[in-house]
RNA sequence: GUCCCCAUCGUCUAGUGGCCUAGGACACCACCCUUUCACGGUGGAUACCGGGGUUCGAAUCCCCGUGGGGACGCCA
């Protein structure tokens, strides 16, 4: 496999309902590291056969999801107009539904699949029926003489609904070789004849996976394992066709602290609830790629660059992991501490400015607020809290300054305070205009440590605890420190 | 119930028979830096699911338990 000199082509085939799922994230991140990695095309298919769930709006917010991951796909609907881009579409695979019905007809000629007229009442009796009676397994029998192929068209062409199920011919073992797991042995009888196409005349994923997966000449399926055992049948139709079976590895799925396969019930598990709340894309890509899979250097922390260039499947993780909120937040931060103050602004102002948040924009003001706040962040959303008390509108002492304010020397801090401010020149204290000034408070009133600095910083952020006063004070200006002051004295 | 997969610190993991008195990261604790809070630094506590084999030697290989997960849909 490692000199074949064909081309690697690997999709991602998300059924759109709703947002992207963080283990989608994940699935789609490893098919497209893994194409990068070995210079291979990236493809998206949209799995919409089941009309009841699949909406367009639902493949709108996935496309928005992938969008903002930067997982950008070199085959597939357009991100914008959603137009067909590359030699193999359509890509949405409820327009294909002539392919499939070629492909299934080919079956019903051969005698390898049927038309099944049993209702899901019939159906469902069958299988109550096989529980009450402790049958061994929940398969529904094939039917029993099946309708001849001719009158079962004759049938369907007069209106009538029927299923096509595909026959399974022969008792045997089938071995895939997995990426991820190694050799694993399907029994064929673990699964009954399986319904290829609707009697809406939809494909079902099995059947329309194999004849996508064939026809884009797919040659690497990396997908999560709840289709591990989805792959007998898989094998069995590719079987049928005669289409060379593509490279499978599965991968393990991602559970909630419970160890429960992660739901809606465990909080966000969307991309779009993180990019909400206030986390990086390339964070939440560097955090999902370590769920399952890890560096050959040990890294933790990675760019997508780090990641093409250190992916390989044979790191895959067999087991499950544990979606860990707190290593997110930290993978989270590290990332923000990495951007640059320019890059890192152009993110925080739509959030800021949402909450009626205004600041001075200019490059020298912001970076040396960003100096500042950066550390202290973990999400873009603390932005909001820790630039708040830089908007003048939004300062007021708080509760947590109670004791601050009852203590004997604060009058006396603030007064000098404020006539400090009074005696400076210019419209804003450097660090060391800040400190001078400091320490003439201190000897005027006699008081230092805590109870100098603490009625200080009440008179600026309205709180005892907070940045550090010298890097806070240069980017209030005079006239903002000078109201604010006074405010404090007021609420005495 | 049947079949399939999985099993190392609380969590993500390294480890492919000797380098393991099991390494790293998050979280936790202590200390240092710091006139607060972060950031940063140093150190600490914590794991090979159980039982049998194989082997001179097993976290690593095999078997059996146990536990967890997945599938058994006209969902994907």
């Amino acid at each position: 496999m490692t000199s074949s000199k064909d081309a690697v082509r690997v999709r991602f085939a998300p059924s759109p309902t709703g947002y992207l799922h963080v283990g989608g994230a994940r699935t789609a991140l490893y098919n497209y590291l893994f194409a990068k990695s070995r210079g291979g095309t990236f493809i998206l298919r949209i799995e919409d056969t089941d009309l009841e769930r699949s909406t367009e709006e639902s493949m709108r917010m996935q496309i928005g999801d992938l969008a903002w991951l930067g997982l950008d796909w070199d085959e597939g609907p357009d991100p914008v107009t959603l137009q067909d881009k590359g030699p193999h579409g359509p890509y949405r695979q409820s327009r294909r539904a002539g392919i499939y019905m070629e492909h299934a007809d080919r079956l019903l000629e051969r005698g390898l699949a049927y038309y099944d007229f049993r209702t899901d009442a019939e159906l469902e009796g069958l299988k109550a029926a096989a529980a009450a009676a402790g049958a061994a397994h929940y398969q529904i029998e094939r039917p029993n003489p099946l309708v001849p192929l001719a009158e079962a068209r004759s049938r369907v062409a007069a209106g009538e609904k029927a299923a096509i199920r595909f026959l399974i011919k022969e008792k045997r073992d089938y071995v895939l070789r997995d990426l991820i797991r190694g050799e694993v042995t399907f029994p064929s009888d673990m699964v009954g004849d399986f319904v290829i196409m609707r009697s809406n005349g939809m494909p079902v994923y099995n059947f329309c996976c194999v004849v996508d997966d064939a026809l884009m000449e797919i040659t690497h399926v990396l997908r999560a394992e709840e289709h591990l055992s989805n792959t007998v049948r898989q094998m069995m139709l590719y079987e049928a066709f005669g289409y060379a079976l593509p490279e499978f590895g599965h991968m393990s799925i991602i559970l909630g602290s419970d160890r429960q396969k992660l739901s809606k019930r465990h909080g966000a598990t969307s991309c779009h609830e993180y990019n909400e709340r206030g986390y990086l894309p390339e964070a939440l890509e560097n955090f999902v790629a370590l769920l399952g899979w890890s560096s050959p250097k040990g890294d933790e922390i990675l760019s997508r660059g780090q990641l093409i260039e250190q992916f390989s499947t044979e790191r895959l993780n067999a087991a499950p992991a544990v979606f860990d909120e707190q290593k997110l937040a930290w993978v989270n931060a590290t990332h923000v501490r990495a951007l640059a103050n320019g890059e890192l602004w152009e993110r925080l102002k739509p959030r800021l400015e949402k909450e009626g948040i205004s600041v001075p924009e200019d490059r020298a003001w912001v970076d040396k607020a960003l100096d500042v706040f950066k550390p202290r962040m973990t999400t873009l959303l603390d932005a909001v809290a820790l630039f708040r008390p830089l908007s003048d509108a939004a300062f007021k002492v708080g509760e947590e300054s109670r004791d601050v304010l009852g203590w004997a020397e604060t009058p006396k801090i603030w007064d000098a305070w404020e006539s400090g401010l009074r005696g400076h020149a210019a419209e804003y204290l450097s660090e060391g205009d800040f400190q001078t000034l400091q320490d003439r408070i201190k000897d005027a009133v006699g008081v230092k440590g805590k109870q100098l600095f603490m009625p200080i910083r009440v008179a600026i952020i309205g709180r005892p605890s907070g940045a550090e006063l010298k890097e806070l004070v240069p980017l209030l200006p005079k006239s903002s420190l000078l109201k604010r002051v006074q405010e404090a004295r007021a609420s005495l």
